[in-house]
DNA sequence: TTAGGTGCAAAGAATTTGCCTTTCA
DNA sequence: TGAAAGGCAAATTCTTTGCACCTAA
């Protein structure tokens, strides 16, 4: 079955071969900002024989084509999410590598009306937000915590 | 004469070596955001035995004390800026990529107030505007327009 | 005098590329 | 079938490190 990454390439007119497929498959089911590392354990779950190699040159295709958004979020490799149906800004858990997804519309504008103060029309903008869960004197939070135990790779929230 | 980082370094205790001294007077004079390569010849340029080791080494320790600032800004390269006597975020000019500096306080704050709305203390946000120089009808504008015709790694305006 | 700093060259990590083989349309 | 894509390994780019020699305090 035709994941939603794989319609977006076909879409955009791109030549579906099997490690493409693969990889927008995998890119699909990704709730998370992986790296290519990330990615490439995954692929290769599904199948060994795709290279590091390519797993690069698609991304970059994928990210040309608009299908994809590179981030940095604080580390030195490059990770990856789908491109944003709306636009929205990062929040890294400091502590897991985690990563929340916000909006901030009204802010977002605001930074439209900073450009062009300083005479420049704006193409994207970044706001990453890097902080740790509240240790509060009581035990009582709002957000759902989250077992924020092994600090590695990956991330959830969203 | 002592520059304003070497006094930095002194008040933090730091053993002054002569490598650390072209360094520190190099990022004081620096109007710009440079990174590891463009201030290597810029310490070159006073004295060439400085190894790009040391720089590096002396980088992240003036980092570590508190002295710099490390950016991404899009580009691959760390770069570096003395540590804000202010908070202030970034706007990329995607042509030159020379970079403006401003400020947002209200902006600030309202993050500070997103992070605590998912529980989260905020240790530090970066807000990265990427944009290119409005192309409108007449010829006037409101800033100064600089020649952005070299496409390099420096930038200037502050 | 000696703990800490430096230079040099080699090692690492992340990413890109050359080249020949394979595959999709 | 031919142009585009993939695999593999070597090359690049940016940064870090081991080690023997130097230097500031």
């Amino acid at each position: 079955m035709e994941s939603r990454i794989e319609r977006l390439c076909t879409a955009s007119g791109l030549r579906m071969t099997h490690p493409r497929r693969v990889i927008a498959r995998v890119l699909s089911e990704a709730p998370d900002h992986p790296d290519v590392q990330e990615l490439y354990q995954r692929t290769r779950a599904v199948d060994p024989r795709i290279s590091l190699a390519t797993l690069y040159r698609t991304v970059h295709l994928f990210e040309q084509s608009g299908i994809l958004e590179r981030r940095n979020l604080g580390s030195r490799r490059a990770r990856y999410e789908p491109s944003g149906e709306h636009d929205h800004f990062h929040l890294v858990d400091l502590d897991s590598d985690k990563v929340i997804e916000f909006d901030e519309p009204e802010t977002e504008a605001l930074m439209h009306r900073v450009a062009a103060r300083y005479g420049f029309d704006l193409v994207s903008l970044r706001i990453e937000l890097f902080g740790r869960r509240t240790r509060h004197n009581t035990e009582s939070r709002k957000t759902p915590q989250g077992s924020s135990s092994t600090p590695n790779t990956g991330d959830q929230v969203r």
